[in-house]
DNA sequence: GTCTATAACCCGATAGAC
DNA sequence: GTCTATCGGGTTATAGAC
């Protein structure tokens, strides 16, 4: 929008490739593990370049989580207020979850290490982002129990079942089935795991399996 | 067994008293955000004792690394090889996992810790242990197709999802729920979700939600 | 067994030239 | 904007006294 930010300048292009470089980089090996030196030689630049655009690294990881976890952030928001009754609006959620996760696949990662790094109190982080997400969810659950659509049952775990189930199926092949050839990035295993994640979110909803009420609005969550 | 791990002597007690703070601290706060320097002090010794007990800081990682996915993988498949039929031993088995996190909870964190490490090619770690547990899982769930007790899927996406969904149960409350309540070391709720784990399960597999198949074999494979 | 003291290393931050 | 050079904090590993 502003000029910082869209301009057509050699900085903004460097700006650009140090956040996507960075992306790559923090989701991979993490804050620790990434060396201001390894982002640098990704770009073609060298270390103190990234002073320019960043004061510490600190804040070229804040920037990087920024961009990852509000898009998620947006995306989900946007698709939890289309439709009619909690459950579509909650498929429609789900749906976008999970095509932005295999869209941009260190979202999942960046998340498990958010979650990982919090109990050693390094930084309040991620919460900012995220927790709007769960409330958001929490509220549209609560709404169908009241209405009598779904069963009464604690929402926290609905929502941890199906985060947790797509990070891992993202993230987890090389750990848990290393000598099995499994790519999460695969079109049609993406959009099996998306079928099961319905699935298991109206098991834990206490709804039948039976209506179809959900899939509609499923090209204007993914944009 | 042997006198070095048994005996009764001083090493021995201070090697326990490493051993657990490190699983506590390693668990938290990750390889490299652990300091030598911290476990030394929750033991109440100086750091250079560490290195009498462990050459360098990578074995004594690997040693509670060890510690906990193996006391895993003993638990498991102890309650894999209960149960006559497939439903039963994967029942039996997810009531083993649920109880083996939550009463030591650090599995769930350094189950994270190694899947968010894997890719950026840090040790290869963990599947040592978890690799077999999940192949037995798999050859369980195979068989239940075969027989015809099961739906045909993806045995994989079954596993992702039933070990995602407890890792952040036991996990992400701080991050996702921040302003909520939410001990995952409350029994209550810790049976709450074993229930919803099998519940999902059954749907994962194909199976009706009728028959009480599994709840039998409990006692033992909690032991 | 446990300590004190120190060596050696890595990496992020900064000064300042171009 | 991007570089070279350097400083400095923090942590591991080790030598050697007790």
């Amino acid at each position: 929008m502003a000029k910082s930010t869209e301009g057509r300048g050699k900085s903004a292009r460097t700006l650009a490739a140090i956040l996507e470089a960075a992306e790559m980089l923090f989701a991979r090996k993490g804050f620790d593990g990434t060396r201001l030196e390894d982002v640098a030689a990704a770009v073609g630049i060298r270390r103190p370049s990234i002073s320019y655009y960043f004061r510490d690294k600190r804040v070229l990881y804040k920037a990087v989580q920024s961009a990852v976890l509000s898009g998620l952030r947006q995306r989900i928001l946007g698709a939890l207020a289309r439709g009619a009754a909690p459950l579509e609006r909650i498929e429609n959620a789900i749906t976008a979850w999970v095509h932005y996760v295999g869209e941009r696949p260190a979202t999942a990662l960046i998340i498990m290490r958010e979650i990982v790094e919090t109990p050693g109190g390094r930084g309040p982080a991620a919460a900012e982002f995220l927790a709007p997400i769960v409330t958001a969810i929490r509220k549209e659950v609560e709404e169908g129990q009241r209405i009598g659509h779904f069963r009464a049952a604690e929402p926290l775990h609905f929502v941890f079942n199906i985060v947790g189930a797509t990070t891992f199926f993202v993230t987890a092949g090389p750990i848990l089935a290393p000598d099995l050839p499994f790519d999460p990035l695969d079109a049609e295993k993406q959009e099996n795991h998306l079928f099961e994640c319905l699935s298991v979110a109206r098991r834990l909803l206490g709804v039948e399996a039976g209506s179809r009420v959900g899939a509609a609005a499923e090209g204007a969550a993914a944009k």
